[in-house]
DNA sequence: GATTAAATCTAGTACGCACTAGAAAAGTCA
DNA sequence: TGACTTTTCTAGTGCGTACTAGATTTAATC
């Protein structure tokens, strides 16, 4: 019974390896048995299809995601402002996607490239994950940190899809860490670029 | 000589929108060929492959979203803001990408999902892209409108980012308009989220 | 209306993919 | 060691893919 864990866990890894940085498509079987040492049709000793191993991968990137985020936001003081909830919560997020493993990058980067029956299937959980982002906007705008002239759905999607649209161009190694994306993301996005004044305030919306 | 740029131009179309909706791997020559009524085959007297038929849509693609962006900026007064610049340039981009045709889309969409081949192919196109957005927050910077503590590069990517994961979620039609989105994504990177003091502006980087 | 050129179709090939069946090997424990 | 179970391999199937060759139809020209 340890040995078939501990393959399991192999093809599981090399799963997420491949989809992190190769994407859905090029993921296949065979190039999983490869890199592990094995022939292809000893995965389904383990698993019975392909897409119910990247489901699992996939469940388990969303749980590592929300747990980062959730023990961040626990280890705050009980009395905290918004702003720093929200930065803790990005900077959490862009540790476990970008710095992290790739689990949760796994998850980001076969967003929509998925077959519906896998889209379906995580739909829950990134919902779920959304609930997050939502109670933090929300939080901030009722105790008068945030503004509230903005679409708080918008704004959400907003702040995840920059710290998504990051494993695209970064590069682990290279001069940018993911802390730093992350504190850019949050600085931006709370504080904006421009600075003082800030005179062109008005939504049309 | 004039029906063959006709049905060539039903091909290239059809496939923009495969690609804008389904994405690379879900665009079958067949699929194709099926929107329009005809057999697969005959695509490959119009064009030699399938990916030099995405490669155009994609280079159509690109070139329509530069040319917008380029044509908002073309139409400011010759003394103005870069927020201003920042703001029509974000608003062109949201207007091609979400409200406009499905070529821009289709390179968005496929982003992250295409050969190595189709993915060097443009690579120089999104570099050019790229510097579009280099310039107008080095403008930005260098009047003194914008911070000059954050790193220009990453910060141009998150902007970019911010836009393209839009069409994720992004559905035409629904509340949510193109412009409201790109209004959204202005404030949220130029402005901030945060109302007024903004003491929390240090980067550690 | 006959001749030529352009455009599409029919019928296939080759290949990579996920996946299966049953034999072989490796591990487990008396 | 020997009997049994767990794990992996060998060898294959069927399907969808991009793509090709040659016949056939449609359109243009004189």
């Amino acid at each position: 019974m340890k040995k078939s864990d501990r393959t399991r866990q192999d093809i599981l890894d090399a799963t997420a390896s491949s989809l992190a940085t190769a994407g859905y498509t090029a993921t296949t079987v065979k190039s999983i048995a490869e890199t592990i040492g094995m022939q292809d049709a000893s995965i389904y000793y383990h698993f019975s299809s392909k897409d119910e191993l990247v489901g699992e991968v996939l469940d388990i990137g969303t749980a590592r995601a929300v747990t980062a985020v959730d023990q961040a936001l626990a280890e705050l003081p009980d009395e905290h402002d918004p702003r720093e909830a929200l930065r803790v919560a990005i900077m959490a997020h862009a540790e476990a996607v970008l710095g992290g493993g790739d689990y949760p990058r796994a998850n980001v980067r076969t967003f929509g490239q998925l077959p519906p029956d896998l889209t379906q299937r995580h739909r829950q959980g990134h919902r779920n994950y959304g609930h997050i982002w939502t109670r933090l906007i929300d939080d901030g705008v009722e105790s008068g940190a945030f503004r509230g002239d903005l679409n708080r759905s918008v704004a959400r999607l907003i702040i995840i899809g920059a710290l998504c649209w990051a494993i695209e161009w970064f590069d682990a190694g290279e001069e940018v860490s993911a802390a730093e994306v992350g504190e850019h993301v949050f600085q931006m996005v709370v504080n904006g670029l421009s600075v003082g004044e800030q005179e062109s305030r008005t939504v049309s919306a």
